[in-house]
DNA sequence: TGACCGCGTCTTTTT
DNA sequence: GACGCGGTCA
């Protein structure tokens, strides 16, 4: 076999290795996909019918892309009957198939975190509970944590520290709104997405004959990240492995950072345990960083108790240190990276592509965002509202949900009034109570207003019986049209694209959009369903989109963009050039995991998944105060900054951050007592805060800047307006020549000349010793210097 | 019933 | 700074 010669020894060991349980600890950059796809080509070169492996990833989109890839080794044709494809994927197709032994139709709906949240505040509302105190969030959290950990409502209820512990937070009635939460789920023939978890082990634990079979299916089971698979996840894998004990699991204990969402790090640290013959073999050599990288993410690794022992190498080259940067506010933070992303791209040596800027929490993103788009960098953010989770597009799925499943009443709640057809919130609640009361769905009781004895009007009750009608037609063409021909019907029949065509604001035209993208997916995918000679019925699609989030959808990953993304969205992705921006106590690590060395150590995960990304240049980032909440927070320097070993660390600018034993400045530390006198300073405040600037360069310019000044913006200066300068052969200059200016990376210079080329104002500048730099003054933000 | 305003609330989020 | 909620008014 060719390809092994692919690897190196440790990697072929562990691809070679297929008579047990074995663990592969892949440290960051080891090549971890690498040993996964060549040991499932390896497998199936032994013999292994590819329809006997069992491969099980975390998203969609590592499953797609290892299947490409094995597909490159052992032809497509082998590939295609791999059982590969995310937990919940694959076990959701298992519970269709076997979904009448637990009480479920092979049509069951996916509630999606929304569908969930919504029938859990219906439940507290239904109760009569206060929702301040039974917070739907809070709620939906414990209901998930219990369901991870196999904890079914009986189970909940006859749990006294559950209980005890419910009791002392002074919800005591969680164990009832989890009862009735399953109840609903079950009486609309629906699984959010933990119980496609859930139930597949009650599913193995109730019938032994159907485990039994699938045990036998699977002669090998691989497992990628294992470090964040939780509790009924390895409970399925033990099952489904037990007696032959070919399981095969990946991962990386210094990554797992899904903790907070029902992810057990024990799985993969007590693996050896759980599997008593497990074989162990450890993937060291990075092959992504420099060894500058590399050295700084282990010395920071190195601060965390709880973990494998391993030590992580590279080949590769020396490369620079990490540039640390402080800066004043997270407002220059965003602008201070966005000159250092311009100048990486006009070195020529990096591509806008090629830069990430990483940052712990989504709302880091509007600042970066600002001053992206001002310095005309192109870039795309990951996260925030997926595409699936945009109402439009839940609106057209719940339609396709409700056709194939009438119980479902989250989607029924969803389009009974979508587009407005005069059915308002009481008469909907008036459906849903008589339902409840004669224990049936609200589609039968709107299916027979008159026997279920309705309280409605005449015409109300038209317009239940109109909506039911357009409904049942849609549910007839369902066996006769394809899932393309019937969405397409769908929006026709209901108005819900005419709408968008009505206004042409940008709501609207991005509404249109969405939706015609969301018709193209369903077309795609029926046009690959044919083509495969299968049916594309609507219920396949259903059951393949309501699985998947915007993480699969990554078109156009070659157009020349700056990534912008949390820590989390990148792990397992790379860049040669990564900024983690807002070390901060507090933000990074989260004020929320201050109170418990297991949660801080996951902070510390995080920040290395953070640093490994990098491929040549990392840079870290800090701000001295930040806007969080609408409020103006004086902020301390990450501890982890310290946890990294100083000499893989480059302070360039400011030499204010002691290597020694005290981060705060006294400045700060002055400040620190307002805050925790519980004073805040808003944006409008005019009290701001100016550290005295220390830093390598010539006093002399300091003792007239005007720190009020910092960072003035070129267009705004009173000098001349740029149309002016536009228009004018003869222009006033925005920076006067011969004066010295201030570049927050090059430093002082003075201005040699200032010119047009084109629309935009170019100056020459004499930096001494960094050089004579022309700039785009729009681009570079200079301070003028008195 | 729907539009609008003030108020309290915030992490991360592979499915 | 943004979103969802509850209240109010047309």
């Amino acid at each position: 076999m060719r390809f092994l010669d692919e690897l190196n020894d440790n990697q072929r060991k562990a691809v070679e290795f297929v008579d047990g349980a074995s663990l592969v600890i892949a440290g960051a950059g080891s090549g971890k996909t690498r040993v996964l796809t060549y040991k499932i080509a390896y497998l199936l070169k032994k013999g292994f019918a590819p329809s006997s492996i069992l491969a099980l990833t975390f998203t969609n989109k590592a499953a797609r892309e290892m299947k490409s890839r094995i597909a490159d080794l052992v032809g497509e044709r082998m590939a295609r009957y791999l059982w590969m494809g995310t937990f919940h994927s694959i076990f959701s197709r298992i519970l269709r198939s076997e979904a009448g032994t637990i009480g479920f139709t092979s049509n069951f709906s996916i509630y999606d975190t929304a569908d969930s949240h919504s029938l859990i505040k219906s439940i507290i509302k239904g109760l009569n509970l206060d929702d301040k105190i039974y917070r739907p969030g809070l709620v939906q959290n414990r209901i998930s944590t219990a369901k991870n950990n196999l904890i079914t409502p009986g189970a909940y209820a006859s749990n006294a520290d559950l209980l005890n512990a419910d009791k002392y937070a002074r919800v005591p009635r969680m164990q009832e709104i989890y009862r009735i939460y399953t109840e609903k789920c079950k009486q609309s023939d629906a699984m959010d997405f933990d119980d496609l978890l859930l139930q597949t082990n009650i599913l193995f634990r109730d019938h032994p004959e159907i485990l039994q079979r699938y045990r036998e299916r699977f002669n090998f089971i691989l497992v990628d990240e294992y470090q964040d698979t939780n509790y009924a996840q390895y409970l399925i894998i033990r099952r489904l492995s037990e007696g032959h004990e070919r399981i095969c699991v990946v991962g990386d204990d210094s990554q797992s950072i899904y903790s907070f969402r029902g992810a057990n790090i024990d799985n993969i640290l007590q693996f050896k345990n759980n599997y008593q013959s497990a074989q162990v073999f450890k993937l060291e050599r990075n092959y992504r960083s420099t060894k500058m990288i590399v050295n700084a993410a282990n010395s920071l690794i190195d601060k965390n108790k709880n973990r494998i022992p391993k030590e992580v190498y590279t080949e590769n080259q020396d490369g620079e240190k990490i540039k640390v940067l402080q800066l004043y506010s997270d407002f220059e933070e965003a602008a201070v990276v966005s000159e250092y992303v311009i100048e990486l791209k006009e070195s020529e040596e990096y591509a806008y592509k090629d830069i990430a800027i990483l940052y712990r929490t989504n709302a880091q993103s509007r600042v970066l965002e600002d001053q992206m788009r001002k310095g005309g960098i192109s870039y795309r953010i990951y996260g925030g509202l997926s595409f699936y989770q945009r109402k439009e597009i839940k609106d057209v799925i719940a339609y396709c949900r409700l056709i194939c499943n009438p119980a479902d009443e989250e989607a029924l709640k969803r389009c009974i009034n979508t587009p407005a057809r005069g059915i308002g919130e009481t008469t909907v609640n008036k459906v849903l109570e008589t339902a409840a009361l004669h224990g049936v769905t609200a589609w039968e009781v709107m299916g027979d207003i008159l026997k279920y004895n309705l309280p409605v009007h005449s015409g109300t009750a038209n317009k239940l019986t109109d909506f039911r009608g357009m409904i049942s037609t849609f549910m007839e063409q369902k066996d006769v049209l394809d899932a393309y021909q019937l969405v397409d019907s769908v929006i026709k029949t209901t108005g819900m694209i005419r709408d968008t065509y009505t206004d042409n604001s940008p709501e609207s035209i991005s509404r249109r959009e969405n939706i015609e993208e969301l018709v193209n997916a369903i077309r795609e995918f029926c046009e690959i369903k044919t083509n495969a000679g299968e049916q594309a019925s609507l219920v396949d699609f259903l059951a393949e989109v309501s699985l998947l989030t915007d993480q699969d959808t990554d078109k156009n990953a070659d157009e020349d963009k700056v990534t912008l993304m949390t820590v989390h969205a990148a792990k397992g992705l790379e860049f040669k050039v990564v900024f983690v921006v807002g070390m901060e106590e507090e933000l990074f690590p989260s004020a929320f995991s201050m109170d418990s060395a297991r949660e801080l150590e996951e902070e510390r995960r995080l920040f290395y998944v953070a640093i490994t990304r990098a491929e040549e240049r990392c840079f870290i980032t800090y701000a001295k105060s930040r806007f969080r909440n609408g409020q103006l927070n004086f902020v301390n320097p990450s501890r982890f900054i310290k946890d990294i070993d100083s000499k893989f660390l480059d302070f360039p600018v400011q030499q204010t951050i002691p290597s020694s034993s005290n981060f705060v400045d006294e400045e700060i530390e002055n400040f620190s007592g307002f805050r925790n006198a519980g004073t805040r300073f808003t944006r409008t405040s005019t009290r701001t805060y100016y550290p005295k600037k220390q830093t390598e360069e010539k006093p002399v310019y300091y003792d007239t800047l005007n720190p009020a000044r910092k960072l003035t913006k070129l267009e705004s200066s009173p000098t001349i307006s740029s149309t002016n300068a536009d228009l004018n052969e003869t222009f006033t200059p925005t920076i006067p020549v011969g004066k010295f200016v201030k570049h927050s990376m090059f430093g002082i210079g003075k201005v040699l000349s200032v010119s047009m080329s084109g629309a935009n104002e170019k100056a020459e500048i004499d930096f001494g010793e960094k050089g004579v730099k022309t700039l785009l003054l729009k681009f570079a933000k200079l301070e003028v210097l008195d």
